[in-house]
This record gives C-alpha cells, sequence and structure tokens, in this order.
DNA sequence: TGTACATCAGTGAACGCGCGTTCACTGATGTAC
DNA sequence: TGTACATCAGTGAACGCGCGTTCACTGATGTAC
C-alpha cells in the first residue's frame, strides 16, 4: 500500500481547510460546548497544526465569525423551508418559530455564538437582513397573516414582538421547570406550538383588543 | 499617623469579604464583559490575595453562582417595584416588562451571567419561583390582567411568552438594527413599550381573535 | 515536455501570558479557665 | 483581668496547564519560458 494509496494518509495540502476548520469547530460547539472552543482544538479537530488556521484566518475571532455566519445561513434556510410547507399566512408564521426554537434546540452553543457574534459586530446583522433569510421572513410573514391590520408600525413591532419571543423560548425552551408544562401539553413540541401561538402577531396592540 | 489610624489601611481580616468579592466580580462584569471576570481579577478588585475567596467560596463557580443569585434578587426587587407602582393590571405587565429590560440593559453582563448559570444549575431558576419574586410576578400579573380568560392553561402559556419576549427583547434592545425605529417612536424606552404591548398576553391564542 | 522558480499551505517548536488552585505560613480573633 | 491556645481569615509563592500567536522552516503546487 503506497503513502498516497492509504485512504487515511491526508496529503499536504489540505485542499479544504477553511471549510474544514468551520465544521470542526461546530463539532466541538456542540459536543464540549462554548468553553472548549479554543482555536488549538479546533486545529487539532481538523488534525492540523495550531498554526494551519492563520493561513485561512486572521485571528481566532475571524475562525468565530465564519461559524456564526455559517449558522445564520443554516437557520435562514429552516425559516424558508418551514415557511414553504405552510398552507397559510398563519400558519406559516407558527412553522417559522418552530423552525427557528427548533434550530436553537437543536444546536444550542452554535445558536449562541450567533447571538454573541450579532452583539460584538455590527456587520453581522446586517447581512442578516438581507436575502430571503433572517428577520425577514419573520417580518413577510407577519405582514402577510395580518393582512387586515393597516398601520405599518403595529407590523414591524409584531414581527419584533415575534422574533424576541422565539429568541427567548429558544433559550428557554429546555430549562427543566417547563418539564411540567410539557408533558401536560404531550410534549416539547406541542409546548413551543402552545407558547407561539400566545403572542399577538395578528393584531394591533393588545391592549386595543376586546 | 498610626497604621490603624490611616482610613486606606485595610485591617488583616477584611470583615465582610464574601460581600465584597461578590460586589468586586459585578463591577468588572460590567467594565470589563464577562471575559474579563476571573477569580485573580476579582481577587484583584477587591484587593485581596488569590488565594482568599478559597475562604469563602469553593470554586471559582461558587463565586460566579453567588453573583448571579444576586442578580436574581436584584431583578426580582425592580419588578416588584414596578408592580407595585402601577394603577392597573394592564399597566402592570408593560410596567414589569420595561423593568425587566431596563435591568438587563443596564447590567447587561451580569444578566447574560444570571441565564447562563440558571441553564447549567437547575437548582437556581427553582428559588426563582419562590417568593414574590422572579417568574411568579409575570404569572400573577398576567391572570390579574387577563380576568376574563377561563383557562388556566392560557394563561400560564401567555405568561411564558410574556417572560420569553421579555427576555429576547432584553438581549437584543442594544442591537443597532433597531436604531431606525427607535428614532421614529421617540426613543429606546417608547420602542420597548411599543413592542412589549405587542405580546399577546391578554387573551386566548391569538389565533382565535378576530 | 522539462526545468527554474515563486508562491502557497502546511509543520512543529517556542514565546509569554493569565488562569484556577494548592500549599505552608502567619497575623488576628475568640474562648476557656 | 490575664493567659494559653484553637480557630479563623488572610498572605505570597508556586504548580501545571492550555491558550493565542509567531517564527523559521519545508513540502507541494502552479507558472513562465
Amino acid at each position: 500500500m503506497t503513502k498516497t494509496g492509504n485512504a487515511q494518509a491526508r496529503p499536504y495540502h489540505h485542499g479544504d481547510l477553511s471549510r474544514a476548520l468551520v465544521e470542526a469547530a461546530r463539532r466541538i460547539l456542540e459536543s464540549e460546548g462554548p468553553e472548549g472552543l479554543s482555536l488549538r482544538a479546533v486545529a487539532r479537530e481538523a488534525g492540523v497544526s495550531p498554526a494551519a488556521p492563520y493561513h485561512h484566518f486572521k485571528d481566532k475571532n475571524e475562525l468565530l465569525d465564519a461559524v456564526a455566519e455559517q449558522g445564520w445561513t443554516a437557520l435562514g434556510e429552516a425559516m424558508s423551508q418551514a415557511k414553504a410547507r405552510s398552507s397559510s399566512a398563519q400558519e406559516a408564521v407558527i412553522n417559522i418559530g418552530m423552525a427557528y426554537v427548533g434550530f436553537a434546540v437543536r444546536n444550542p452553543a452554535l445558536y449562541r455564538l450567533m447571538y454573541e457574534c450579532a452583539r460584538t459586530r455590527t456587520d453581522l446583522p446586517e447581512r442578516l437582513r438581507q436575502e430571503e433569510q433572517g428577520f425577514d421572513v419573520v417580518e413577510r410573514a407577519v405582514r402577510e397573516a395580518g393582512g387586515q391590520v393597516v398601520d405599518p408600525m403595529d407590523l414591524r413591532l409584531s414581527a419584533i414582538a415575534a422574533w424576541c419571543a422565539a429568541h427567548g423560548l429558544a433559550e428557554m425552551a429546555t430549562f427543566r421547570q417547563f418539564d411540567a408544562i410539557k408533558g401536560e401539553l404531550g410534549g416539547a413540541e406541542n409546548f413551543v406550538r402552545g407558547v407561539l401561538q400566545h403572542i399577538n402577531v395578528f393584531q394591533r396592540k393588545a391592549a386595543n383588543c376586546p
């Protein structure tokens, strides 16, 4: 068996180390948590020397930003798909929320890193607004669901409230405090849907509602 | 001037180092952020040797838990006060939300630490339910505001939705993305109130509402 | 098709750093008689 | 009221550790002629 014939033997040049590092980072993030995510650990996980990442990222932060960005893209796609498989605008709002929370529950450490990066950098959330992804998906879904609402400010505030509630739920859905109510409702999924249904995205200020 | 006469000269025994360490931690948290919060830094800030904290806390985590607990207490008090100065149940819900978000905006690093601890420890959120503080305040306020609602499950889910939305808003209120809408509404405070008013805490499932 | 050479993408050793924690110690305080 | 002594709450030096980053290097690749 020659050296190059050995499937295990990585060639000297990796070929796609940049992507491999981001993937390694995601793996570490979910297995070790955020505190285990050091540059050296990522390099180790990718089977590469600690200095190698510096040929692809300026520093640790730049790698983290890349990981967060991939996360935002994945989350946006999940939301778009949830919208696509909905048969009404009202259903879409709930389904998007479910997809959002589901993503966060499945990738808790990545999700928190995404917001961590969004908090410190100003350009990342900007990107979010573009394309079919992120906050735009929510705003559009709310607009469509609340067709009868005339005041555009109500719409915007409703969309923001929905996003905030989804974010809160995303971070708290796994709290043990909710174990009981999940049981009563027949599972975590029903619980998440139930909470989402109690957000007022379809109308004016709640105080105006009878 | 004798040694003991010098006001600067701390006596050998501090007297209340435990409390002083928690306060030092809070100071570091808000000035340096969470990543600057090392045990050594806390000891330094309190003017004490790096080994001194070990006479009061088993390890770093125990100190952090104490800081978080103090945070929950302070937040609970802010919410109780907000409720006390409200003249109607509906107003109380909004005021409590404003107090909640205000606390988080004023103490962002502490606020995140509190949830970080709540996430990893199971007993901290338990405490939250007791007394007049925390989630109980919200649930009670929602119950009082939604007097006409009969289904207790709707009430509980509404309270959870409100808490989730407040949490989301607390973490996102300072995002630059909202600068424009804050301007339109005449300030950050109005913005926060506006979002809170678009959470459906006063009624049944939103889908049932005309 | 070969060859010289620049460039790219790795290596592995080393740097200084601050960290959490432990240790033997010592000064201050409280208590029993 | 004094004294002996246990206990408490500090000190400061030291430990091993993993970190981010830099460095001179080297093997692989691409390109010009």
